[in-house]
DNA sequence: TTAATAATTGCAATTACGTCGCATTTATCT
DNA sequence: AGATAAATGCGACGTAATTGCAATTATTAA
């Protein structure tokens, strides 16, 4: 069923690491969240895992490729890597926080354009994007 | 002669803030280097200008739009704002470190196209490419 | 199923990063 | 040059992130 989790624990096995409580709950949370900040994380997992862990964690996590950081605005948050979703960037509303995917071909191409005009090997790029959403933009002009 | 000088003058004046020797050295070795994070900064100046002050001078000039916050992969960096130098994005050499400023209008009109079809009125964004210089892989190619 | 062993976690302590209040120093204005 | 306002340095503080180590938990093989 479950690709998902299968996919998780296959990368887990792989790398020749245990499959523990506190690594299943952070990848549920990442599994059922918009991207999430190390704050965040540990504040919805809340004594239920320590702090220490948590980084912990979310290191290996990045080691094996479960996970990716990505920056919002100079911050940073994370989110399931391109094992478990395709590769995206994002829009965020300076207001409401909302955070929309973005997946473009053109975009990519374009960013692989650039990169040879430089004279350079594309390895990896964030695009991000930060404005008001057509809510708040309402809300801002009634202000 | 040196317009960044004058302009650099300038702008403090404006907002009424003195011309400090330790303003000055920060926006010298802005104005020589590329973008630096806070701790190459601090590290710059050594003794010369304490970590607290460095702080504060940065978030005044950030504040009146003298430099400018980047995101460079997950970290941040302060560079020169489009005051003194246009808009533009990085291609960075994950090998060498190297830093080349991208300028595309191309680009730019991408992005506010993106925001538009998502119904976001866009008021900044990062684009960041990281990848290997020439240089870097011919030397890749040896080893 | 259980014992052995290897990995992981929690805890406490520590370091790093950024901020704040206040006394002293420095720049500006006349 | 002196008065005044602003900025800096210093020390203390708060929070974020890291580390060492003992206790716990998962895995492996009998």
């Amino acid at each position: 069923m479950s690709t998902f989790q299968d996919n998780f624990i296959n990368i887990l096995k792989t790398n020749g690491l245990s499959i523990t409580r506190q690594r299943q709950l952070l990848f549920d949370l990442l599994q059922d969240q918009d991207p999430l900040s190390m704050n965040e994380l540990t504040e919805l997992v809340g004594t239920t895992i320590d702090r220490a862990s948590v980084y912990r964690i979310i290191a290996t996590f990045e080691e094996t490729g479960i996970v990716r950081r990505i920056s919002i605005g100079w911050k940073f948050k994370i989110e399931l890597s391109e094992a478990f979703v395709a590769h995206h960037h994002h829009l965020t509303c300076l207001s409401c926080q909302l955070v929309v995917p973005i997946n473009q071909e053109k975009l990519e191409s374009f960013i692989s354009e650039l990169a040879d005009i430089n004279n350079f090997q594309p390895i990896q790029h964030q695009v991000e994007i930060q404005g008001y959403c057509q809510r708040c933009q309402a809300n801002r002009n009634i202000a």
